[in-house]
DNA sequence: GGCCTATTAAAACGAACGTTTGATTTTAGC
DNA sequence: GCTAAAATCAAACGTTCGTTTTAATAGGCC
């Protein structure tokens, strides 16, 4: 077995490790433990913990990236040269993620829950990874957003995809958090179905908010700075 | 000076440094120095890192979880019987929660970005912590919404409210992560304005998702498995 | 079949960590 | 101005970390 299968039962218990306590708290002792793999093995195939944890990403982000270009691929063959209805480009991204993500084969849940925490995380080498991995496919979407929304401002479109990574991200890694403090659990079993109700009811709130009306922004200081009017009596204090 | 400044001090150089680094990474050596304090004043004042974390976090929330309270019940007893607008309620939650956090004396920002990482933190302390100061607000601008959105059911408001915090922690904390993926880097310095395009931006977004139009869940499975009825040719594969 | 390479195994390294101890200084009350 | 409590300080403790080193073990190829 030349290609080593320790490899990626060493990957396998990572994921799960720095999913369940966080990438600074896994040792790679208890990883490698966990593995049934020698301390040493982390540094021999992926050079060291930095490594370890940039294969852990690479693995699956590129599985799901391809993914979401070969469904955007097919769904601009088939609408030729007319734009995609929102709903097709929304579902294409965070469907296909979440999809993806929460079948058995990915570990279930596992690396959506890893993947969500990582995009906040501090360290610099780990922003710049998920920076060059989206790259491509945040580009691709965004410009399928553009045809599909000429009315809205681009800026606005920019700002509306950042925000429904958010709440994607934090509806898979957060959700316990303020769910618990407001005793919600699950009252009779309805909850907790998984994908089955959160997808639908996150694709809701998702195209409500990308589809909202614009806001009005206060006055761009390219003009003179005092020419915006206001209602006297403002309700700040 | 009984009230120790040194305190202080060590609060304020904490929160820069976690939102910085993180948790783990920031050891209470570089805290003290920076702080220009002894390391044992960490524990002396705090107990040890974990009671650190703690009183860095509750400092800052316990100020706006009042404020909160105090707006919402401004505006129910201005009010009278009459339900709130979830325009209302939406600014009154998160648009405090933006104003007083990004205002200069709480740092601006920093306790913003570290409250967003560290709903997602996999320390459980952490996220009892938060669970806990959060239950009381949460609770209350819950069933405002309930009210706010009669026809919405309960278990969906509880579901979109969720939704809305994910993209306002997320429009805070990884405001850059996957924006300088896409190369987006304010164009004109028309970005980065701050609160003032990003307050109204979200709000706009949230109150969409609040309001969008409710999901078609898949039949809940109380009744007979296959009682339920769907439109041939799915586009499900 | 013996050399080369890939892989594992065990042990040790130095550095950094959170915490504790005990002495010392500062503060406030009478 | 004395005393007790609060606050600060320097130093050390024991542990754990990521990484490296050295030796041993298993295949592939001529």
């Amino acid at each position: 077995m030349a290609e080593s299968d320790t490899r990626e039962r060493i990957l396998d218990v990572a994921e799960r490790l720095f999913m369940a306590h966080g990438y600074d708290a896994s040792s790679m002792r208890q990883i490698t433990s966990e593995a049934g793999a020698n301390l040493a093995a982390v540094n021999y195939h992926f050079r060291n913990k930095d490594g370890l944890i940039q294969a852990v990403l690479k693995r699956r982000l590129n599985a799901i990236n391809s993914e979401r270009l070969r469904v955007l691929d097919a769904l601009e063959t088939a609408a030729g040269s007319k734009p995609l209805k929102p709903s097709q480009i929304v579902d294409a991204f965070f469907g296909t993620l979440l999809r993806m993500g929460s079948s058995a084969e990915y570990g279930g849940n596992t690396f959506l829950r890893l993947l969500a925490r990582s995009i906040t995380e501090p360290s610099d080498f780990i922003r710049a990874l998920l920076a060059e991995e989206y790259a491509d496919v945040v580009q691709r979407y965004r410009e399928a957003l553009f045809r599909a929304l000429p009315d809205v401002p681009k800026t606005e479109i920019v700002w509306r995809f950042h925000f429904m990574l958010g709440a994607t991200s934090y509806a898979i890694s957060g959700a316990d958090a303020l769910h618990l403090a407001a005793g919600v659990k699950s009252n009779d079993a309805d909850d907790d179905e998984g994908l089955d109700t959160l997808l639908p009811r996150l694709m809701s709130f998702l195209l409500g908010g990308l589809r909202a009306p614009l806001p009005d922004l206060p006055a761009p200081k390219t003009a003179r700075p005092s020419a915006r009017k206001r209602k006297p009596e403002g309700s700040r204090k």
